[in-house]
DNA sequence: GCATATTTGTCCGTATGTATA
DNA sequence: CTATACATACGGACAAATATG
């Protein structure tokens, strides 16, 4: 609508207010707006995104908008289809089953190298039990969703390899979509605070064994909670 | 300036001359020409991709070629730099090594259920066996990798899961980067041929514990064998 | 089933900023 | 340090595909 293409002066168009500390270029700031947009639920899996309107909400051109659409598009956090844009990702039920197949690889060949860990995993895998604690006491149910993607990201990296982490990154940014379908957030996200809890000290001084039977249950017990959660079709 | 909003009439400007056979969409086709020129080592790792240069050769707009940049960044055939464009990724050793974690922890643990595996797993193995023999009695040794690459792909097919897959296919695309850095192709595929029928034979017959010992061992020794290969720097 | 409105895919021209010879 | 080449980003245009009445 805006129209404002006059005033050939030196007006600064576009963005020149931008706030010095985003200095990514603006595909990939406008890509990270809408990721923490659909991180939050603002926006729901299956929503369009249109491109005439989120070009016009984050201020930048269509162009732009597009090359911020493929970011996310390889993230799969968005879908896209030829001739029909893209739509926020909606899992179905054979992803959130692949999605833990690859949790149970990657997570139980990680805790069964706890002996090669490092102080700073430890670290990240104890600070990461504390925020889902704080969060569950605030009562933010999306910031203890958090805490739990960020604790098993940090079983993960016990395997010390970049790949496996961004790997990881991506899968448990797809399974959060997942986590925006569940009817009642605070009974979904509650029994993992605990659980992570009583893992981590498993983890620490239960030994390799202990650890990964442990968590064997808990990654079973977590996909049927989320498989179960679908509705007859998807 | 152009203004040339005129022409009401049915005008076809641009590209309206497009093969018919091709439909998937110019960028998509632009990251396909430029993935297998890449692939076939025809543009080398370090080769600055220019993007005016390369859109004029592939006949696309600067805008498209740059969707088809996001495509083969995100399968890390190559880097984007912001303001410095993309060049054709340069594998340091460090990747070597970590995509070889990657490969221990996927492939022993494919193998480890061959126990479940379809007569469609096993046709892929040994197809992909088969091709490796015609490409080198041909000493077609581009083809003897791709084989290669098709025989550990099927390995880590066992694992039933789609995300696995495609990151093997990911990163067996990235090794073959590493491969075009081979002084002499010839000596450098013309073992595993052979490796990989033992393997295979290994794998159908002399179950799970046998071929992960003799995989384990395969793949430290390719491992030593590209790492050695790397001048002192990266 | 057809005509129309909307949206996407692609291209062009251009201005601005950044890196390098 | 200046000049030049190149990448980033914008906006406009229109054909083709899709959705809608």
């Amino acid at each position: 609508m805006a129209k404002l293409v006059g005033t050939p002066a030196t007006v600064r168009i576009g963005r020149a207010d931008r706030t010095e500390s985003e200095r990514a270029g603006a595909s990939a700031r406008a890509a990270g707006r809408l990721r923490e947009m659909i991180r939050a639920g603002r926006i729901r899996p299956g929503d369009r995104l249109s491109e005439e309107e989120w070009a016009g909400a984050l201020e930048v051109s269509r162009n732009t908008l597009r090359e911020a659409f493929r970011l996310l598009g390889h993230e799969k956090l968005v879908v896209h289809e030829l001739n029909r844009g893209v739509s926020v990702r909606r899992l179905g039920v054979d992803d959130v089953i692949d999605i833990y197949r690859v949790r149970r690889l990657v997570e139980c060949a990680a805790v069964g190298r706890v002996a090669t860990a490092t102080p700073a995993d430890l670290g990240r895998l104890r600070a990461a039990v504390a925020e889902g604690d704080r969060a569950a006491a605030c009562g933010e149910w999306l910031d203890v969703g958090t805490a739990n993607i960020h604790f098993h990201q940090a079983i993960a990296a016990l395997l010390g390899s970049p790949r496996v982490d961004e790997t990881m990154g991506q899968i448990l940014a797809e399974l959060r979509l997942a986590f925006h379908a569940m009817p009642d957030e605070r009974a979904f996200h509650l029994p993992y605070v605990g659980w992570n809890r009583r893992l981590f000290t498993l983890i620490v001084d239960g030994g390799a064994d202990a650890a990964g039977a442990e968590l064997e249950i808990y990654l079973a017990a977590a996909e049927r909670q989320l498989v179960g959660a679908y509705p007859a079709g998807r």
